[in-house]
DNA sequence: TTGCCAATAACCCTTTTGTGTGATTTTGAT
DNA sequence: ATCAAAATCACACAAAAGGGTTATTGGCAA
């Protein structure tokens, strides 16, 4: 099997070389192209042809996160491991919702970053444990304050065709039953929600997910 | 440092002696507590105390998700590694969205168990490379096919009011302008949107984030 | 059995919305 | 300086929404 092409993207020059001795230590690695930022990235790859890019996250003018975006958009398949100090929530999302494979933080042992690689060639997304953690706690669902308001089964159902735009008259059609009927429903479903009218309704709705969908 | 304590639930009385001995051979590790299925889970907890349980998802009768639920809900702390054959989203997200910290498939080593039971307790998330991958896909950003409608700032702000169940009147107080000027905005909005009246824009609105919070 | 509640329906009346049409003013860009 | 887009306001009219009140029916539980 013939190595795996590695790039980096790193402006710390003395990180840079380390991290290119210690991959290409290894002769299942190959580092291919070695660069302080991610201007023309997309020509780089092009060139390069790398398997696995480590992306540093600050670095000048070009950011990790920019190159995590137009690499991944042209080269899905191109895995991205980052690399950074960081550990902020806000850059690593940025980072994964972009499409990034993994995410090592610089305090770890250089030797995460060897198994990083080797992980995500096989068809996983390597994290520091710290990392992993915070992705999962994402996942949790914030146990609502049973924002119940005791709507019947019938009342969902008149307020969901409300969302969807339906006038009175329409709502009525689909129920077989008469608009006086479903300003009767509306007017105690207005009550139940405390709001004074449809928009309000329908808002309220969708943003506390009352609605079976 | 004493021994971490450790608790099994898996009703193939096999592997659960396996994972018994496997991990009770370590002497960082006891296992305390080993159980066919979650009944009474919560008693078996308070009794054994375990820093790490191992949980398998399907058990007859009282079942891992389940388990999960009631155990974190009254120990958040007490870490749950998930042991199971399945890797469906359907089951994999349950379990994470009640708590679990960990999520190991049977098919893998058996020794992944192993340090995914000393990961966790360095307050990592072990996961399964394939596991982890599925994860970080859910973050992926699913380029939205420009669901631009080109709203002007003004008529994104009285868009955000009609979401707010503000009457044209009150918007035209808010925005220092007339009410014919905000049923003008509004009826540029309809049209632009695509809708045909205030509820169903709403509803647009929200569900496509074309508002700026 | 009685009584409650959800679902149904109707009538009346006011306010709000939605639309068609037209016009003026502001503002930004070329 | 000029042109285009955005924002502003006005009038008229029909349709829809929303609120008050009252009433009937059917199911389910105390």
């Amino acid at each position: 099997m013939n190595a795996m092409i590695i790039s980096i993207y790193e402006d710390n020059e003395k990180l840079r070389d380390l991290i290119e001795m210690l991959i290409g230590s290894s002769n299942e690695f190959m580092v291919k192209g070695s660069y302080p930022n991610t201007e023309n990235i997309l020509k780089n790859v092009i060139k390069d042809q790398p398997d696995v890019i480590i992306m540093d996250i600050d670095m000048p003018e070009y950011d990790g996160i920019e190159g995590v975006k137009v690499v991944k958009k042209s080269f899905p398949n191109t895995k991205i491991v980052m690399h950074t100090v960081f550990d902020d929530d806000e850059r690593l999302f940025a980072c994964l919702s972009h499409g990034a494979d993994g995410y090592i933080l610089k305090k770890d042992a250089s030797s995460s970053l060897f198994n990083a690689i080797k992980e995500v060639l096989s068809g996983g997304a390597p994290m520091s444990a710290g990392i992993a953690k915070r992705v999962l706690q994402t996942f949790r669902i914030v146990e609502k304050p049973s924002n119940n308001y005791h709507l019947t089964d019938r009342e969902k159902e008149i307020l969901e065709l409300l969302t969807k735009g339906f006038s009175y008259r329409m709502i009525g059609i689909e129920c077989h039953i008469s608009i006086e009927t479903v300003r009767r429903h509306l007017k105690n479903i207005y009550q139940k929600l405390h709001v004074q009218c449809g928009t309000e309704a329908v808002a309220k709705a969708i943003n506390e997910k009352l609605l079976n969908n």
